[in-house]
DNA sequence: CTCGATGCAAAATGTTTGCACGCAG
DNA sequence: CTGCGTGCAAACATTTTGCATCGAG
C-alpha cells in the first residue's frame, strides 16, 4: 500500500498513516468531517484540509472512491467494500447492509439493454425502512392520496 | 393545482406561476440553478432565493421531489415523473433515460427480503456508458490492475 | 538538500435565514 | 387590511486554493 504511494512519488507522513488507518477500518460509508474527527481523536492538529487532500490521492490510488448520498456531503468508502450496498431510511436514517447478489440481476440487464456498465454499489439505495413503514402506516391508513391537514 | 396551494393557505404568485411553469415543461432531473436562469429568462428580477423556496414549497405539496447525484448539487423531478430512471455516465455525463420496469424486479426483492420500501428512482444510476467503455478499452486493453502513467 | 505535504486563511460554491417592503386575497 | 411572498444581503456549510513553512526520502 505504501509502495503505492512510493511509485507516485508520494510520500507517507503521519497524517496519512493516520487517516489510512481510519480508511482501513471503516465500514460502509463515511464523510470526510467523520474521517477528520476519528484523526483528531489522536491528533487534534491534522487539518481538515488535509483530509480532503488525502482522500483525493487515495481516491486517485484506487483505494477509496466517493460519491453523494441524499444531502450534498460527499460520503467515501474503501473500493474493496463496494461490493456491499447499503439502504437508508429517510425517515429514521437506519443504514442497512444488503447483499449485492441482489443488485447483479438489474446490472445484468442494464448491461444487456443498454451496454451500461453501472457501478449499482456507487449511491445508497434510499427508501424506507420496515419500522418506519409500520409507524407511517398507523398515521395513514389507507392507500389513496388523500389530504390530511 | 393552484387549489392545492390555496387550501394550504398559499398564494399563487408570478414569480411561483414561472416557476410552475418550468416545473410542469421539464423531464428528469433539474438543478435549482437551472430553473432559475429559466425563469429570469422571462422575469430577470426573479431571485434564485425565492426558487429555492417555492420549490421547497412544490416539494411539501408533493408536485416535485429532489435528491443528490453525483455531485453535491441538489436536483429536482416531478413526482410523477419519477417512473422513469436515469443513468448518467461519470466519464462523458451523458444521461439516458431507462425503462423502470427494469427496476421492479429489484424492488421487489429488497421488499420480500428487508421490508424495505426502495424508492429507486429518488437517486441516478451511475456507471460507463457504452461509447465511453470502448473509448476506455482502447486505451487499457486487458483485465489486470496495471499501473499506467 | 529537494520537493511534496501540511496548516492556515481566504475564496468559491451551494443553500438557508433575517428583515423590511410589496402584493395577493 | 392582513400576512404570505419577495428581494436582498448576510450567514452557513462544504469544499477548494494560495502560500509560507515543515519534513520525508
Amino acid at each position: 500500500l505504501r509502495l503505492a504511494l512510493k511509485e507516485r512519488g508520494l510520500r507517507m507522513t503521519p497524517q496519512r498513516q493516520l487517516i489510512l488507518d481510519v480508511v482501513v477500518t471503516m465500514h460502509g460509508h463515511i464523510s470526510v468531517d467523520q474521517v477528520h474527527q476519528q484523526v483528531t481523536r489522536q491528533f487534534p492538529d491534522v487539518h481538515i484540509t488535509t483530509v480532503y487532500r488525502t482522500l483525493e490521492v487515495l481516491e486517485e490510488l484506487g483505494i477509496v472512491r466517493h460519491t453523494h448520498i441524499h444531502d450534498g456531503v460527499a460520503q467515501y468508502q474503501r473500493t474493496d467494500e463496494a461490493l456491499h450496498q447499503h439502504m437508508v431510511c429517510t425517515v429514521c436514517q437506519a443504514n442497512t447492509e444488503l447483499e449485492v447478489e441482489i443488485l447483479k440481476p438489474l446490472a445484468e440487464e442494464l448491461r444487456l439493454r443498454y451496454g451500461f456498465k453501472a457501478d449499482l454499489a456507487h449511491t445508497a439505495i434510499v427508501g424506507v425502512c420496515r419500522d418506519c413503514q409500520s409507524i407511517r402506516a398507523a398515521g395513514a391508513l389507507g392507500h389513496t392520496a388523500g389530504q390530511n391537514g
